[in-house]
DNA sequence: TTAAATTGATTTCACTTCAAACTAAATGGT
DNA sequence: ACCATTTAGTTTGAAGTGAAATCAATTTAA
């Protein structure tokens, strides 16, 4: 098998084992692992604009939204229309959202996380790095995306 | 800032980078990446069982069973029940399936497979690796998870 | 000052994903 | 022969995901 199907077959495992515990969670502790992590975030900037909620968990800000949209429903956020600008809407935790934010575990497998922990530091670093690199080398592509096969292109009038 | 956090951070970036280049495959060519992916893998082994499908690209049988269904909507695979042990369904390509899978891309983005196989074979070798051990990582916690909590247990009559 | 462009958020839409419940078929034990 | 278990696949239901379209507000330019 070529290297890059190997990282390929590699990347899925792990996305389904973020994708369960996401499951797991959402059956012990009622938060999914995106809800989990905006609720965080949250936690970290009260009032924070949804996008910069996207922004800082990588996220287009229309997830967030439909994020929002349940934890809502559920009280344990609320969204609050800024007076000044009146385009921005800063999100806070409620009582309860508080209280679901402190007795909530960890979004990774806390087996994981130890076992990470456990790790020399060299490795920790050099695993940290090897995913940054290959973020970084999937993420270039976005830029040069756009520009090329733009369907409307040909069709912008010229006046 | 943590090194999990890091590490859960980076790896976002990478699930976002192969979600949007699903989604840039379905507007160029017409299929999501996991459905190329099923295609690839019967392309390959004509007649697979959905399990079979299921176990070699690590997703669940529910998934590939809608996966399928979308695809033989479309006229691109067809399913065969098997007459000798009508539980089993082998998956085929049709000849449109076939076209199809004669000129689809990648699954990965091009450029990020441009500039993986252009480094040096130890660093590919050391970036699977590193990709391999984090899934095993992660994966062990599957194992343990079931036992633990499991509602059930204690509500199982004896006699 | 009015028209145009930009910005923040949301809605809509199609797809993915899996657990759990279910059907149907095959196998095993009594 | 009969019931229980196992196995293959599907259905259902809930959530995540982002592009594109849309709405509203703000900023910029003419």
């Amino acid at each position: 098998m070529l290297k890059d199907e190997e990282l390929l077959v590699a990347l899925r495992k792990v996305i389904r084992a973020i994708d369960m515990r996401s499951k797991q969670l959402s059956r012990e502790v009622g938060l999914t692992g995106p809800q989990l992590i905006v609720l965080q975030e949250v936690g970290k900037r009260p009032g924070v604009m949804v996008k910069q909620i996207a922004e800082s968990i990588n996220l287009s800000p229309a997830t967030v939204t439909s994020i929002l949209d349940r934890m809502e429903a559920r009280t344990l956020i609320s969204r609050i229309r800024s007076t000044e600008d009146k385009r921005r809407v800063g999100v806070f935790l409620t009582e309860s959202g508080q209280e679901a934010l402190d007795k909530a575990p960890l979004p990774l497998q806390e087996h994981f996380v130890n076992r990470f922990s456990a790790l020399e530091e060299w490795e920790k670093s050099q695993m940290v790095a090897t995913m940054q690199r290959i973020a970084t080398m999937m993420d270039a592509e976005k830029l040069d995306a756009a520009p090329l096969l733009e369907v409307g292109n040909l069709d912008k009038p010229i006046i």
